[in-house]
DNA sequence: ACCTGAACACCGTTCAAGT
DNA sequence: ACCTGAACACCGTTCAAGT
């Protein structure tokens, strides 16, 4: 009696593919991402794979596909395109709601950056966010430049100064390691006593990535309002 | 006789691995910085580089150490602290030598946004940036923003919208190409023709990269402006 | 049409051993 | 102190073959 059959098990399809990638490197980290870990996955042989999706690197561009369709049906829902508020407004809370998607999905933006070519969920993207630019009467010259500026940004990606877990010290010995910094880094050791003083946590990990997200995207935003609007 | 000994090579060190390994990413791409390309370029065993880093990733830190160190370089090159111009025109120029340096090390970028710790060349930066706002009478917490708001564009790093070889179609169905996107992607395709009717460029290599950059850079750096100075 | 088995070329890395 | 050889576990991928 053989365990697993064709019979027994739903028929891959691309599609079916896709998804399991996306879930395993939610579940496992993008690392167990490869073609063997996801056709175990799939309970099938890692050759299986080969008949629905060219090579790994296809694999991907699939996946951040996925990605952006989900990007981009949580900003239609959060702001949709002519959906009556300003451009302003409306653009704020599709990238937003862009940058939720990204923190559910936090190896996606590293998989995105090694892309090469351009999928259509991320052309689609982009002309939906052109049309919101058109809707607010930008000329098609800001509208480009916007873009640009935005960068990464547009679709949600958070700029991080220093990455999540960077505590390899011991907490006990953290008064030394600071003096000891303080020489060679002068200025970001008193911009850190400066900020934990006055805020909640004490150790490097003391940015509030929502406020400094809204910052940046803020000042792009109000900049570009002055550009449409010369005085 | 033996062809290449120990004797007849100069001994291996920290420095002389990181410096082949950059030299083998700028040469031959990124996806040739193996342990054992590195090991070949340097007329050694691959076994022999673990006696002078941890591991391929120890690696990767260093080779981003070095990059950044170059970037630093040429940034006070470009533009010391306390050098005299303002605030904004010394940022300005720092960073555009940052970007500089990051035109002659394409692969760079990639691999910065791989690392999980920040070395202590990147601390270096970060605070000679936080000296340049501080000397601009930047509070710390403003200051604090903007590095956040500049995020990766602070070290050079240019936002494509669309990666360089996008070119998969030949130049013949072009026409027909262009009239078939038009429908599902109207106003990126109403921006193209748009721009490349006044522009240099016909294809979708149009963007002029040294323009968007400052484009970008100027809008977050007179926004800032307007911040530390209310009114 | 869909999936598999065996095999290949290539990784990073270990460990014990050489000089 | 510095480097090596052999070996291991793991990749992505080919090709011819099975049902």
């Amino acid at each position: 009696m053989v365990a697993e059959s064709t019979q027994e098990r739903a028929p891959l399809s691309k599609e079916r593919v896709l998804q399991a990638a996306v879930d395993l490197a939610d579940e496992a980290g993008i690392e167990a991402l490869t073609m063997r870990g996801l056709a175990d996955r799939l309970g099938v042989e890692a050759m299986s794979l080969y008949y629905h999706v060219a090579n790994k690197e296809a694999m991907l561009d699939g996946v951040v596909d996925m990605i952006v369709t989900e990007i981009s049906e949580a900003a239609d829902e959060a702001a949709p395109p002519s959906g009556g508020a300003d451009w302003k407004t409306t653009m704020r809370n599709r990238i937003l709601a862009a940058r939720e998607v990204l923190l559910r999905h936090k190896w996606a933006p590293a998989v995105m950056e090694t892309r090469t070519s351009v999928g259509p969920a991320t052309l689609r993207y982009y002309d939906d966010l052109l049309r919101v630019f058109r809707e607010g009467e930008f000329s098609y010259d800001l509208a480009h430049h916007a873009m640009h500026a935005l960068g990464s940004r547009a679709l949600g990606f958070t700029q991080e100064l220093f990455d999540p877990a960077d505590q390899e010290t011991g907490d006990e010995d953290m008064e030394a390691e600071m003096a000891a910094m303080a020489e060679e880094l002068p200025h970001l050791v008193e911009m850190l006593m400066e900020i934990s003083h006055e805020g909640a946590e004490t150790t490097l990990g003391w940015c509030d990535d929502q406020t400094e997200f809204e910052f940046g995207l803020d000042l792009l935003l109000d900049g570009l309002e002055r550009l449409r609007e010369p005085a």
